[in-house]
DNA sequence: TAAACTTGCGTAAGTGCTTACGTAAATTAT
DNA sequence: ATAATTTACGTAAGCACTTACGCAAGTTTA
């Protein structure tokens, strides 16, 4: 089995450049056939310069989908070999005007037969084929454009990985990761305050023994997030202390705690999810919001770093 | 509007590039994300690694499907990262067996996440595509392996220069075209005899006052090739004098001239052509076959370089 | 009107492969 | 058993581009 086949359609690169190759090695011997003595890698400025009789570098450049200097070295070559003279613009001094000789207009003469031909035999290899390559290809450069693989690759992986976390009811020997999850990320935009340290040092009395509920995330063995259901009234909960590792992001795990607490306030009774953030947390907000809360004005929140009230009705 | 547009379907292998650059681009990035430090071109070098343990350079280069000098170089900087060591084989000291470090393998297991996650990103775009790309590469290259692009390119330029040859009839200004023609290639393989030059230097008397025809091949205003029919008796002629220039080979000069022969053969009433040549002019024979000319054995001819003779019934 | 920026170009160096070539070891032929 | 050939590998250089950088000439801004 060959490694095409075991590494799959990853290798689609590969083969792409592979079939470019397969097309571009007959080029040297094509050009001898028809009795001009260039470099195939000319021809995209012999192209231009039949069309236009004078042109400077860059918009050569700009014409052939090529960077100035690569039609700068290709320029020097063919004067090299007499094909083109190159002249300076009076206007602006910058400017390096070329245009084909007598020698390369009649070399160009001989590439317009070589065109015609090349583009007849792919055109007829095109007619012989049953699948359409080049609108393949015109469907992915469209695709990619719309979305690069690069981000095509992270969605896969954040999809995954999130497939990894488990979402498990908090136990105690959770207590220390609970506060350091949550401490982490408090301390590094705001400060601790009276009542952080009243739920996150004793969460069973506060918050479990009150009727409410924490999930921990676990990632390959290690926890990486939590979040926690506190009871406020027989139908009211608050969404609260939800924390995930920085070493763990971008694996959606936010969102799969947000949806295991929306799923145990029903199952709790609850008709309404409250809770209490800053719009500082920005990805947290956006989270809220596809969580499906809305903001509200609420009575005034005992966190001093509070500074936007959300709300969920289920 | 663009070159690709100008050019068309020629800028095929430019354009089959630039699709295989688009989605090796973000390569490097994508092993950053995967918190491995290493060159996008090191993975098939990585990946053949983890299937076989310990693997020399020629065989890894065979199983990647790249040139063992790719690898050596491939494993040069692998190994100065501490990727791979390199460990010379006792039984066959030329060999070089390279395998994986413990920070290769660590490595290794990162890769095996990320070609899952680019294999998933890449088939989820395959099945977004209505076009199917991969078909229509693995058609193209079959296409190319059957005919190269050269030959297919030859053809079209064959045919293309064909189709501006001219076949006309004898008139006496072509009389010393004729005898140069032939004379041409007599001298290049045999001797010039008696018959010839009666035949050569008096084409009016011997060949056409005689009920004969001659045709002449123009291409760009040149004569480049002719070719007889002698009138042997009422029912039976010879095609014979049939010369084409070196200079204007590989144009079908020769076909456009036999099937001229044969048509105007019919059209003067006859039932039979008759013709005598060398088997060590192979393309000629080649042609007369295509023609429809099959070997017999007549009377002895009055040319020495005979040695085949043929015929064809109209 | 000087300073800051932009534009056009040339040159150098890098990229990821290849071909070409040289050397040593192993195998086969004589 | 020696010579000729083949195999395995490393190194260099080439290919067709690119990016990076520097310089000079133009243009805009303060």
């Amino acid at each position: 089995m060959s490694f095409y086949d075991k590494v799959g359609k990853m290798a689609i690169g590969s083969r792409l450049r592979g079939l470019s190759d397969m097309i571009t090695a007959d080029a040297a011997q094509l050009y001898h056939i028809y009795g001009v003595d260039i470099h195939p890698r000319w021809w995209p400025v012999f192209y231009s310069l039949t069309q236009a009789t004078e042109n400077s570098i860059t918009a050569i450049g700009i014409e052939i989908g090529q960077t100035h200097a690569s039609v700068s070295q290709i320029v020097r070559e063919m004067a090299k070999q007499g094909f083109v003279t190159e002249r300076k613009n009076k206007h602006d001094k910058r400017k390096n005007f070329v245009s084909l000789t007598e020698k390369g207009k009649a070399a160009a003469m001989k590439l317009n037969d070589q065109h015609k031909d090349v583009s007849a035999a792919i055109n007829r290899a095109f007619s012989e084929s049953q699948y359409d390559l080049w609108k393949a290809i015109e469907e992915w450069e469209y695709l990619l454009e719309q979305k690069s693989l690069l981000r095509r690759v992270q969605e896969e992986k954040k999809k995954r990985e999130g497939s990894m976390v488990q979402i498990i009811d908090y136990a105690p020997e959770h207590k220390c990761a609970f506060k350091q999850l949550n401490e982490e990320w408090i301390r590094q935009y705001f400060k601790m305050e009276e009542s952080d340290y009243k739920a996150l040092d004793h969460p069973d009395e506060y918050i479990i023994a009150n009727g409410g509920h924490i999930f921990m995330a676990v990632y390959q063995g290690e926890v990486v997030g939590t979040c926690a259901l506190i009871k406020m009234n027989g139908k009211k909960f608050e969404l609260a202390k939800m924390a995930v590792s920085p070493r763990a992001q971008g694996k959606s795990i936010g969102t799969l705690l947000g949806h295991a607490c929306i799923k145990k306030a029903k199952e709790l009774g609850a008709n309404t999810l409250y809770l209490e953030s800053n719009t500082i947390l920005k990805p947290a907000i956006n989270l809220y919001l596809k969580l499906g809360f809305e903001k509200i004005t609420g009575p005034p929140s005992p966190y001093e770093r509070s500074n936007i009230q959300m709300e969920l009705t289920l």
